[in-house]
DNA sequence: GACCAGGCACATC
DNA sequence: GATGTGCATGGT
């Protein structure tokens, strides 16, 4: 059995189910996937709720908001001149591409839809990633830090790798499983919250039994 | 008060 | 192509 397919085993047994992604809609997985770049998840559900108490979690309602409003309300998730920056860019895109509907947005193929998605200013590999397998359902590994670190502290892959080597490692090495690739990334973040933060703590972590020989490879991640 | 969090774009070399 | 920097709030 693969590293990568141990690893989900024992996180699942340790874990269980994480019910990823939190959110009420599409839309809204769509939303947080942006207002989560580089931010805590407790910082963006507060957003959320802003957006949700000015009825401001549909295509059109964001549309119809000026940037300076937009960002107002986004405040609690930091960064928000330039978060408002991006979702209006993902909502110009929804409106011209896709007749301003998630679900037409969907009807694309994966790599068409990950090519378009990846041109909006703001929209990186995490982000269009997230949003192709949390809201789109679309077989497509998520790599953040958290699993950078990961495969690369426990020598699963070198340490000069970039997103498509890690990502790739994942997608290869599993069985093609929307739902298992959502579980993983969830418990990866998990996992990493409680022991692979800047500074590791290995102790008692579910994936103690993996580490290489000797221990952790080097940490400058 | 420093450090960190479920990235990304852009400038500069 | 690689490396550095700005973006910002809220928790520890």
């Amino acid at each position: 059995m693969s590293q990568p397919q141990k690893a989900f085993e024992q996180l699942y047994e340790a874990y269980g189910p994480q019910h990823w992604w939190p959110g009420d809609s599409a839309f809204e997985i769509i939303i947080g996937a942006v207002l989560t770049q580089n931010t805590s998840w407790k910082n963006v559900e507060r957003a959320i709720e802003n957006l949700r108490a000015s009825d401001a979690l549909s295509v059109t309602a964001i549309d119809e908001l000026s940037t300076e409003e937009l960002s107002e309300l986004i405040r609690p998730a930091g960064y928000f001149r330039l978060k408002a920056k991006r979702l209006k860019n993902l909502v110009t895109f929804l409106v011209e591409e896709c007749e301003s509907s998630v679900d037409r947005m969907f009807q694309s193929s994966l790599d068409d839809l990950r090519e378009r998605l990846l041109l909006i200013n703001g929209i990186g590999p995490e982000t269009a990633d997230s949003i192709l397998l949390y809201a789109g359902h679309f077989l497509t590994f998520v790599v953040d830090a958290y699993t950078a670190r990961l495969v690369k502290r426990h020598g699963w892959i070198d340490f000069e790798a970039g997103y498509y080597e890690i990502k790739s490692l994942f997608e290869d090495q599993l069985e093609s499983d929307v739902q298992l690739f959502n579980e993983f990334h969830a418990l990866i973040v998990r996992v990493g919250k409680e022991h692979c933060r800047k500074t590791p703590i290995c102790e008692a972590c579910p994936l103690e039994s993996l580490l290489p020989e000797g221990g952790l490879m080097r940490l400058e991640v």
